[in-house]
DNA sequence: CGGTACGTTGAGTCATATCAACCATAGTGG
DNA sequence: CCACTATGGTTGATATGACTCAACGTACCG
């Protein structure tokens, strides 16, 4: 694509309508955003930021799928979370003014707008509404978190990865066909469930034996979605 | 202890000098919550609240040791965190305006001011430096369990115990014999650790043997903390 | 065409969970 | 005061889920 064909998104018509956390800012903020803002994209496998690294802003995700990770001791990631158009990431760090204790990498290409540090502080200090948002926000991811160290503490291997598909159905959703959009690696899989590839390898192939998916590369079908719900335990 | 020998704590000469997250109230919003604020004591094993229900204020430890935890599938507990003096809890249900998503149960005899939500969520809209406070708290939690869940899916029991005890130390310290000051049960270890209690107690003993630590019932003595970092593959 | 990254399968091992029995302690009630 | 019960702690035996290691297949890419 040749740089004049880029089409960078202004912010009153991207995600501010949506339900996104901008949806209380005044049209001047708006403005301030959309002003100070820089528009990147990126292809599968960059890196937007590192953990350890101080970043001097964050960044809204108009397109593509990033991957949130930790890096464990002996060097294998961790996925936290994914963010999607609409979402926000790295606004931990700002608001907590400490290094990122994440790292984020693309998984599907993505077009991203940075936003700088300040704007995110001045907002929260200047718009009641706006900083009420993001305090819900963080409180949710935080509930999320809570629920996810429950269940790598309790539940066994094949439990987990039909809770991740589960939430994967429910975050990215199915094409006409009943495959999850989203495309993962197997090693992927693993990093969110918190497993070896191989285990998730013959977990899959053995949730196909029984019916419950269908594989072709890396595009999963789902076939039974309750039998996937009741493996997993969740209600 | 009679009622009448029940010392009510002003919020003024409590939490609010130190470095909590009321810093940055003004006098007269340390004298709201002091009005309307309700002194409770519970004893150990008592519940503040519970998953699932609807929750009309949260909590500020004066004294004692609160655990807070989820209930697992299977009824088994996973605890999440503990709060101290000086620490709030419950607050997130609060901002999120959702159902409890942990429960609270007393470790050590308690006092406990109740301030009702509005004063939160008042708060958090009329002072910025409050909100920002709370914010820094919500971050720093996520933080904290973020981590959390890379090192439960990634580390052996051995290591997250070693860890564990590492934690107990940062947090409640030693006494001048070296021994931990809070005391827990091998079942709360275990569902700290995520694993069994046997299995926490065996390594207990391992250690015990390997001369990292000694046991005199619930009380657990810090022999060589390096030894103990260096199991835990912390930095 | 070789190289690199990903996927798959099998075999063997080990850490950890599970199950069961038993002991210690403290509180309870007759 | 003593049996009774509940709770927590300990230990051993056994089972097994999941990881590791290794080999090999596959696909894409320059």
């Amino acid at each position: 694509m040749k740089q004049k064909d880029i089409k960078i998104p202004f912010c009153d018509n991207c995600a501010v309508n949506t339900n996104s956390v901008f949806r209380h800012l005044s049209k001047d903020q708006i403005d301030i955003i959309n002003f100070e803002k820089e528009f990147r994209q990126y292809r599968r496998g960059e890196v937007l930021y590192a953990e350890g690294n101080r970043i001097s802003g964050f960044f809204c995700i108009n397109k593509g799928i990033i991957k949130v990770f930790k890096t464990g001791f002996d060097g294998k990631e961790q996925i936290i979370r994914f963010a999607k158009p609409g979402d926000i990431i790295a606004y931990r760090s700002v608001l907590s003014n400490e290094p990122a204790c994440t790292s984020a990498k693309v998984i599907e290409d993505a077009s991203v707008c940075f936003i700088p540090s300040h704007i995110l502080t001045d907002f929260v200090k200047e718009n009641p509404l706006f900083s009420m948002e993001v305090m819900k926000l963080t409180c949710h991811e935080l509930g999320i978190a809570n629920e996810y160290i429950t269940d790598i503490a309790q539940k066994t291997v094949r439990e987990r990865l039909a809770e991740v598909l589960l939430h994967l159905i429910n975050d990215f959703g199915l094409d006409s066909e009943n495959y999850l959009k989203i495309s993962l690696t197997r090693e992927e899989l693993a990093n969110i469930v918190g497993t070896a590839t191989e285990s998730v390898i013959r977990l899959l192939s053995e949730f196909k034996s029984d019916r419950y998916i269908e594989l072709s590369g890396r595009k999963i079908k789902i076939l039974d979605r309750k039998s996937l719900e009741k493996i997993s335990n969740v209600f």
